[in-house]
DNA sequence: TCTAAGATGGGT
DNA sequence: CCCATCTTAGAA
């Protein structure tokens, strides 16, 4: 059924928004094919950074060999490692030059559950996509998919048609050195799924 | 060179 | 609450 569906073009992501792109993305599907097995994820989560404007951005007014990627064209996938262990995935957006990127946060397994319940097996009742290092580690994404564009074979989005999330917003998770924009809204998920991440802060907003 | 800290997650 | 684990950025 996903091969049915609307591969997103390179136009989707260099347009200028981060923040309304990060909403956009909650609800579309992330399909991998690594390992010769096709696995689909829908989006519940997002978090949008930039580069500009953004104390909590990697890219924040300095370029580093790390964010090198950030600064290209939107649809490039930047991941790095975070606390030594997680593979964090993030999509690049905007225009050369402005380093942009949506994180991924949370899935809900559509397709290839039992490729991804293999890759997580170190877990047993954890939760198999809800956080931006489980997801990468079930989707089978590694640092060896930074600087790769999301146009090819193994790593994509495509439109999810019967898509009807209601999605809301809130501060963004485990960013307080970001001082005044740790509590910028950019945060988005669907209000209604069982599988976002668990937030460890209070959250601003109640959203009951 | 040295070192503190990190866009986390799982277990106690 | 605790800590695994290692890259990175910035300081010395």
């Amino acid at each position: 059924m996903i091969d049915s569906f609307e591969k997103l073009s390179e136009d989707f992501f260099l347009r200028s928004n981060v923040v309304q792109i990060a909403r956009e993305l909650v609800g579309k599907f992330l399909v991998t094919g690594f390992e010769n097995t096709l696995t689909v994820g829908k989006i519940v989560e997002t978090e949008a950074y930039d580069g500009r404007r953004d104390k909590a951005c990697h890219a924040y007014h300095k370029k580093t060999p790390r964010t090198e990627v950030m600064y290209k064209s939107g649809g490039h996938v930047y991941v790095y490692l975070c606390y030594g262990i997680h593979h964090l995935f993030n999509i690049v957006t905007n225009e050369e030059g402005k380093a942009d990127a949506v994180l991924i946060r949370a899935l809900e397994p559509i397709e290839g559950l039992e490729k991804m319940k293999e890759r997580r097996r170190l877990s047993k009742k954890a939760k198999v996509s809800s956080g931006p290092g489980t997801l990468s580690q079930a989707m089978g994404i590694n640092i060896s998919s930074n600087g790769d564009t999301l146009f090819g074979p193994k790593i994509y989005i495509v439109n999810n048609p019967s898509d009807h999330v209601e999605t809301i917003s809130d501060r963004r998770i485990g960013v307080d050195y970001a001082e005044e924009d740790a509590l910028l809204p950019w945060r988005f998920f669907d209000k209604k799924s069982k599988y976002i991440s668990k937030p460890k802060q209070k959250p601003l907003i109640r959203w009951s």
